[in-house]
DNA sequence: ACTATATCAATACTATTTCTTGACCTAGTT
DNA sequence: AACTAGGTCAAGAAATAGTATTGATATAGT
């Protein structure tokens, strides 16, 4: 049957992603189109709404996403980007199917991969080699959570932001500052004279 | 009980909406504020997507939402808009529980009440005066719409516009002259030409 | 006193969205 | 044949929204 073969273009990749990790025989790579869906977010759309649950795992085909929470006084504090090739959800929400205290929403037009939680548990169990696929996909996000946690802890201002440029170089001159000054906790007003010695230093 | 009173602020536009219908007991009262949810869609966001089932009824609280059709050659056409106390949904999709070839997103930020299709058979079950009630609703929506249809293909683009400033003086300016081109059935710049006569007359 | 940071207000700058205009086209009247 | 009610396309102008910088002043901790 030539249904059999239907593999949609947008879903590339994510194949290509998967792949990297661990090749992926025709069933598999045809579970994943069939389970994955495509969806663009605009700009400033909300992919996840506080008091929501989350209920889709999103791969970032093109695009940039931001997960924040919003505190009692209205400040909004970044957790998160990600960008092309990553992964984001808020992962808590989606696996304990409670409502998320943090939202997510999209910096720029983006195209996303998503699967739903139903889905996701079918594929667990129609191709069990995703369980390892996600277990080092969650390591994965894991270990530049707990970087980030220790960076924040122990550094100042200036050294977190000049960790920032470096980790996250394709972002810098791509999302606002006003967005990084958030992710960094600290105002926009300050990281501007952060910037300001920068350059004056070079 | 103390729980029996709690009735979140955000629902009292709508209550007072109500209210100005039919006054309503203290158990209608909480029936509403049970089963209507708040939710903020911000500009440009879609509150129903061409495709999908409308299962929501909406109150506006505070923005505006446009109601629109793409039509084959990617023209949308506004069928209708709405703002503070008014409501919008796609009535035939949220009754006949059909996809939808309309789509809603919003003009502005725009904080709506909404009911699901569920809990507003619920709403009619236990408190049967919210029959009346929308049945009013229903029949305020049929009348403007029949008004809209009448002056449609009775008119000519001109005195179309003068009606809309009259009807709609809230609106006018408040939303893009390129959105009330496409309510109208013009070209954005007809309009332009069109406003130019206007205010040389005057 | 000094450093790292915050707040507030004003201003400057940039990007995006919206509006207008000119030039030209078309179909149906008069 | 000329007129009217409209349309299309492209360019530019104007308005608005979003972003970044700066100065002045404040605070809490070393």
């Amino acid at each position: 049957m030539k249904e059999d073969k239907i593999i949609h273009k947008q879903i590339e990749p994510l194949l290509a992603y998967f792949q990297n990790l661990i090749p992926l025989n025709k069933e598999e790579k045809q579970l994943v189109c069939d389970l994955f869906k495509p969806r663009l977010y605009r700009k400033r759309q909300y992919v996840l709404q506080e008091g929501d649950v989350c209920n889709q795992f999103n791969f970032i085909v093109r695009g940039c996403l931001r997960m924040y929470k919003v505190d009692d006084k209205g400040n909004t504090h970044i957790v998160q980007f990600a960008s092309e090739n990553w992964w984001l959800s808020n992962i808590g929400s989606f696996h304990e199917r409670k409502p998320s205290e943090l939202n997510i929403d999209a910096l720029e037009d983006t195209m996303v991969l998503q699967i739903s939680h139903d889905n996701l548990l079918t594929l667990y169990i129609q191709a069990p080699k995703f369980d390892r696929i996600f277990r080092v996909l969650i390591e994965n996000s894991f270990i530049s959570l707990q970087k980030r946690l220790l960076q924040n802890i122990s550094s100042s201002a200036e050294e977190r932001y000049l960790s920032f440029i470096e980790s996250y170089s394709h972002l810098t001159n791509r999302i606002p500052q006003t967005q990084i000054a958030s992710f960094l906790g600290i105002t926009p007003e300050f990281l501007s004279r952060l910037r300001n010695k920068q350059t004056k230093k070079s």
